[in-house]
RNA sequence: GCCACCUUAGCUCAGUUGGUUAGAGCGGCUGUUUUGUAAACAGUAGGUCGUCGGUUCGAAUCCGACAGGUGGCUCCA
């Protein structure tokens, strides 16, 4: 970290602290959590009993913070034994700073995930606990924390509070809901504003807003939440999509499977899914007694194909793919627009390898999930979510070790730049998750690379080997866009609805001067030669003026917009105007109208044109 | 599921401390206009103010429940 960054980290920091102190003058006796610094700013989390903080009250407590802030006063950092803060803490009535020392005290930390490390005053490794922890007083407040601080309240830079959530003590959903406080803060007025414009600006490229406004997908009531429907437009983008993805894979080697969207639920008790997730299995009877259910995902299902007959090692890989959409019964709180849905729609594979196959079969899916980002010109980052010691996890542990040093050798093989999740494999096997980025900065999961020794082996697959004898093979998932719901509602807010030519709805779209006869002829005309071409065009023939009919094409994002008149019919020659983020601006001449449909042909068929973004 | 907030026409929004027939722009429709690279003009239709219940002489406005959504938390095969 610079200096720079260190000036602002503490800024942040105090600001938690200051708006602390104007927490509990307001309030006083409410009882504190933790007040760690975060991207952009900083929150505190708070339990004021039955009397909640809502946004409203942000005014009163920001005038509370501009006076300390205006006090001056400074922050002096103490020690106290272990003992005699947690004495303090009782004191204090401050039961959740007492769980905290008393963690420190007895184990040298605290484990929760979610606690800062920084926040929790001298940490040791390992046995023997802390003898000493640190505290930070400005004016009548006094918290554990081990700093640093600014040095004084004046000096904590521009902030802004922004919102109040709940959030879970030590995140943990048993834990009681306490209220979290967030604030965002920088070194100076100007730099909060710029973030806050930055907001704004953010807010114009939400999916939401860009799928409403762009005729892309709608959510309706009645049909139910978390599942959205397509319009045709958002279906072009879909169907574009998967089709690349399914290209790629079947350069790859893949063959195109089919599985009903039910199935009994003895497919998940026997794939361990059912057990591991009772509550999300919601079960419905269909004439017999069996219970049936939505399919959540695919592997289990596409084992059964390849248990279907005996097969040999001579058959392997067996690659399948499929495209196709399940259903997860997520909690209501957690679905997001279409980042996060009921109804969602991957273009999955599993591929069933000899185990010196593996790493041949993961390189070569990472090479397709390398292929279509570099098209679509979104960066990779990348997670290798390995197990934890947790017993949240199926098969022997030295299964895992292997399955996770070839994934880790892989990822170092193709260069990629990863960091390594603890805790964040499935149940099944690790994993290689390709993460990116919404237009507010957070991160979503798209593509998957997986390896999985655990179904083989609980749906009992074999091969015949070379030896004569049987073999369990290992199974490779992968999934490019991931969710293809999720996959756009990242793609849109990455573009803000500029896309491409060839995944645009429409691509070109043609205007009429006016309704003559000999207009219209030409126009229908030029259409007819679009659709010969495979061109998704339309023809506006509104009784409208040339201007209104461009700005509609315009808030449409319409890649090419031409208009014709008098003009282009005596010439034979059309002027295309082409939207100002791509990269072909060129093309913005007089050109033959076939000479132009061409190469937009031409481009879409390539997919190279990239927007300038 | 949990905490806070939001829900008025197809869309974006206005609606003063509860007080007559709830407004605007865009969009739609009809007519006039026949338009040359980001919004022609006029008229007109469209709302049991998310739903249900309550308080009140009177509710878009106050209270409650439910539904949907937003920001987080938890979870995410």
């Amino acid at each position: 970290m610079s200096d720079q960054q260190d000036n602002l980290h503490a800024m942040r920091h105090s600001l938690a602290h200051i708006m602390a102190t104007a927490v509990v003058r307001l309030w006083p006796g409410v009882k504190l959590g933790i007040g760690p610094v975060v991207e952009n700013g900083f929150y505190y989390d708070i339990d004021n009993g039955e009397t909640t903080i809502s946004e409203d009250d942000f005014e009163k407590i920001e005038a509370e913070m501009q006076k300390i802030i205006k006090d001056n006063q400074s922050f002096e950092r103490s020690e106290k034994p272990v003992d005699m803060a947690i004495a303090w803490a009782q004191e204090s009535g401050q039961a959740y700073k007492e769980e905290l020392l008393n963690d420190l005290k007895r184990a040298g930390t605290t484990v929760a995930k979610d606690l800062d490390a920084e926040e929790l005053g001298t940490i040791t490794e390992g046995e023997g606990a802390v003898e000493n922890v640190s505290f930070y007083t400005n004016g009548d407040f006094t918290d554990l924390c081990r700093g640093p601080h600014v040095e004084s309240t004046g000096k904590a830079g521009a902030f802004k509070l922004m919102r109040v959530a709940g959030a879970y003590w030590r995140g943990n959903e048993n834990n009681a809901q306490m209220q979290r406080l967030y604030g965002v803060a920088f070194e100076s007025p100007k730099e909060l504003r710029k973030h806050l414009e930055m907001l704004e600006e953010a807010k114009k490229r939400d999916h939401r807003k860009l799928g409403q406004e762009l005729d892309l997908f709608v959510l309706s009531d009645l049909v139910g939440p978390g599942l959205p429907l397509f319009t045709p437009r958002g279906t072009v983008l879909r169907n574009e999509l998967i089709k690349f993805s399914e290209e790629l894979q079947r350069e790859g080697g893949y063959e195109a499977v089919w599985a009903p969207h039910m199935t009994r639920n003895e497919l998940y008790k026997v794939s361990g899914h059912f057990d591991k997730y009772p509550e999300r299995f919601d079960v419905s009877s269909v004439e017999s007694s069996d219970e049936f259910m939505m399919k959540p995902m695919n592997c289990p299902h596409v084992t059964q194909i390849y248990a279907s007959r005996p097969r040999s090692y001579r058959d392997l890989p067996l690659r399948y793919m499929e495209t196709t959409t399940m259903y997860r019964d997520e909690k209501s709180g957690e679905l997001h627009g279409l980042s996060r849905v009921r109804s969602l729609t991957q273009d999955d594979s599993h591929a069933f390898v000899r185990h010196d196959q593996i790493a041949d079969e993961m390189r070569s899916v990472l090479g397709m999930v390398k292929d279509m980002y570099a098209v679509l010109g979104l960066p990779l980052s990348v997670d290798l979510s390995f197990r934890d010691d947790s017993d949240n996890y199926f098969g022997d542990v030295s299964v895992w070790e292997e399955a996770q040093t070839v994934i880790e050798q892989v990822a170092k093989d193709e260069e990629l730049d990863y960091r390594v999740e603890p805790g964040e494999a499935a149940f099944y096997g690790p994993k290689i998750d390709i993460i990116v980025t919404d237009a507010l900065g957070r991160k979503w999961q798209c593509a998957t690379v997986q390896l999985d020794f655990i179904q083989p082996e609980r749906f009992e697959l074999e091969y015949a080997g070379e030896d004569g004898n049987m073999h369990r093979p290992a199974m490779v998932h992968k999934a490019i866009l991931g969710s293809i719901e999720r996959f756009l509602s990242v793609y849109i807010e990455h573009t803000a609805g500029k896309f491409p030519p060839w995944l645009a709805p429409e691509q070109v779209r043609l205007l009429t001067v006016n309704q003559e006869d000999a207009t219209v002829a030409f126009a229908d005309g030029v259409v007819q030669k679009a659709k010969d071409l495979g061109l998704r065009v339309t023809l506006d023939n509104a009784n409208e003026s040339v201007g209104k009919k461009i700005r509609n094409s315009e808030v449409m994002k319409i890649p090419y917009t031409v208009v014709l008149g008098e003009k282009e019919i005596q010439l034979g020659k059309v002027t295309p105007r082409i939207r100002k983020d791509m990269q072909v601006q060129d093309m913005a001449n007089e050109h033959t109208v076939e000479n132009f449909l061409q190469s937009i042909a031409n481009e879409v068929k390539s997919r190279t044109t990239k927007s300038s973004l």
